[in-house]
DNA sequence: CCAAAAGTGTTGGGTGTACACCCATGC
DNA sequence: GCATGGGTGTACACCCAACACTTTTGG
C-alpha cells in the first residue's frame, strides 16, 4: 500500500494511555488499574493500559489511499479501556499530549494522555496477553517518588502521566462534582468525606464538610427510614448551574 | 522510501496550533493574531497559526527508516509561532488535543492546541505565503459567537480551540500569574487590573484589587523617585511559592 | 455494655468588599 | 484651574473554621 496522504512528511504514531483510578469503599483507599505489558518493549514493566489510534483507510485499486478516517482520541482511549479491562468508565478527561522525543523506543509515539474514574471491579487481562490489577494507588506513587533519579516504576514515561494525572485529580475534585463517580449510584456523606480525604491526603470536620459538600446543591437527599442518610448526585442541577456560567463551590483546601 | 515504523498501522498527521494574545497597553484591549490562510484548503479564510510535527528520519540504503526523532509538541508549537509571526513567546500552555474525525477535509490531522500570551508587535508573513495580523480578541469571538449552527468563522476547527483558549485564559489569570506576561517587564498596577477586567469582562475596584494582587507576593515594587509606582514580577518568589505546594491567590471571580 | 459512627448549631475570627478623600500631573 | 488618574485606610458583612454532646448501631 503505498501512502498519499497529501502530506508527505514523515508521522509520528498516535496513541492515548489513561490512569485509571478507582475507589475501593471497604478499604477506603484510591486505587489505580495497572497492567503488566506482556510484550516487548518493557515487557513484565508495570504500565498504563492504553493503545494506538484506530484509523480506516480506503484505497483505489492501485493502492492510494483514497479516504481515511480517525477515531477521536477520546473515543480511543474509552475503547482501549474498555478492551483492556472491561470497566465502565464514570468520568474521563483529557491530561495532554506527551511527546518527549524518544519517549517510546520504538520510534516516534505521542501519547494523548487521560484520566478516568470508574467503580473497580473484576478485571481482565486485554488481548495482547496483558494483565490488569488494581494497585493502591498511594503506594504506587511512593514507589514512583523514589525512583533514583533516571530510573522509573513504570514503563514508558508512565510515570510522569500518573504524577500529573494525581495533580489534576486533586485540582478537579475541589470544583467539579467527580468525586461522586468514585462511589455507587446512592452513597453516605461519610463515604464522600473518606474520598475527599484519601485523595487530599486531609482530614476535614464532619459538620463543616458535609454543609460545603450540601450547599453546592448538587446531590438529591435520598427518602430515608433509618437512621442513616444517603445522597444521589443530581446531574441536572449541576448542568445548569454550570451552564448558568456558575462555578461548583465543594471543597477548597 | 518505504515506511517501517514498527507499527503497521495507518498514521494519522499531527500539527499544533497556537492562539496567541497580547494586549494593546494603549487601546487597553485584548487582541488575538489570526493568519490568513494562502493556500488550499480553506485559502482566504483566517486561521491560527500552526503546523506539522517536524520528524527527522534516518534510513539505510535501501530506504528502510532506521531511526526517527520528532520535536516536542509544545517546540513544534514555539516554533511555528515563531516562523509564522516573529513574535517572542512570554507564556505558552497547552489547552489538549482536538482530533474529531473530518476536522481536517485533506484527511487524518490531530492537532494538539496551545495558547501563548506575546507582546504585540509587527509581524511578518510566514513563509507559506500567509499573512499574520493582530485583531481585536473580543470582536472576533463575537464573529465566532454569533456564526449561524455549521458555519465557522475560522478555518478547519480553530473556532472551538479558539473559544476554549479563551476559557482557559479566563480560569488561569485567577490563579497564575500570567497576566504580567502581556505586560512590558515593568508595569503600573493600572495596567494589570485593566487587563483583568478586559480579560474577565468585570470590573473591580482599584484599592481592593491593588491589595489582593500585592498580597500574592509575586511582584516587586520598583524604586520609584516620581508619583508613579511600577512593579516587576518575581519569577522566584513564585517559583518557591509554588514548590512549597501552595496555590497562588489572585483575583477570584 | 461499650465503642464507634452519625446526626445536630453556635460562635469568633478572618477575609473580602464597599466606600471617600487627597494629591499630582497635564491640558 | 480644572479634570483626570493614581495613591491611601477603615468599617461592616459574610463566610469559614473550630468545637461538644446525644443517639444509634453493632460487636
Amino acid at each position: 500500500m503505498k501512502p498519499n496522504y497529501g502530506y508527505k512528511y514523515p508521522r509520528p504514531a498516535v496513541a492515548t494511555d489513561s490512569v485509571i483510578f478507582g475507589y475501593d469503599v471497604k478499604e477506603k483507599i484510591l486505587k489505580i488499574l495497572l497492567i503488566e505489558r506482556g510484550i516487548e518493549p518493557f515487557q513484565g514493566k508495570m504500565s498504563l493500559p492504553g493503545g494506538f489510534i484506530k484509523i480506516k483507510t480506503e484505497t483505489d485499486e492501485d493502492g492510494f489511499v483514497i479516504n481515511e478516517e480517525n477515531e477521536s482520541l477520546l473515543d480511543c482511549a474509552r475503547r482501549e479501556l474498555e478492551e483492556e479491562t472491561g470497566c465502565k468508565v464514570r468520568y474521563m478527561t483529557e491530561l495532554g499530549a506527551f511527546s518527549t522525543p524518544g519517549r517510546d523506543p520504538r520510534g516516534v509515539v505521542i501519547s494523548d494522555a487521560y484520566y478516568a474514574l470508574v467503580i473497580p471491579g473484576p478485571v481482565r487481562g486485554g488481548d495482547d496477553a496483558m494483565e490488569a490489577q488494581w494497585l493502591p494507588f498511594h503506594e504506587v506513587l511512593d514507589v514512583i517518588n523514589h525512583m533514583p533519579k533516571g530510573f522509573h516504576f513504570l514503563a514508558f514515561d508512565h510515570d510522569d502521566i500518573v504524577k500529573k494525572a494525581y495533580y489534576r485529580l486533586k485540582e478537579d475534585i475541589c470544583f467539579e462534582p467527580i468525586a461522586f463517580r468514585l462511589l455507587p449510584e446512592k452513597f453516605s456523606m461519610t463515604q464522600v468525606q473518606n474520598i475527599y480525604q484519601e485523595v487530599l491526603g486531609k482530614e476535614f470536620d464532619r459538620r463543616n464538610f458535609s454543609r460545603k459538600v450540601l450547599d453546592s446543591g448538587v446531590l438529591d437527599m435520598l427518602p430515608h427510614t433509618g437512621r442513616n442518610i444517603y445522597y444521589r448526585l443530581n446531574e441536572e442541577k449541576y448542568e445548569s448551574m454550570r451552564n448558568s456560567g456558575k462555578r461548583l463551590k465543594l471543597i477548597f483546601v
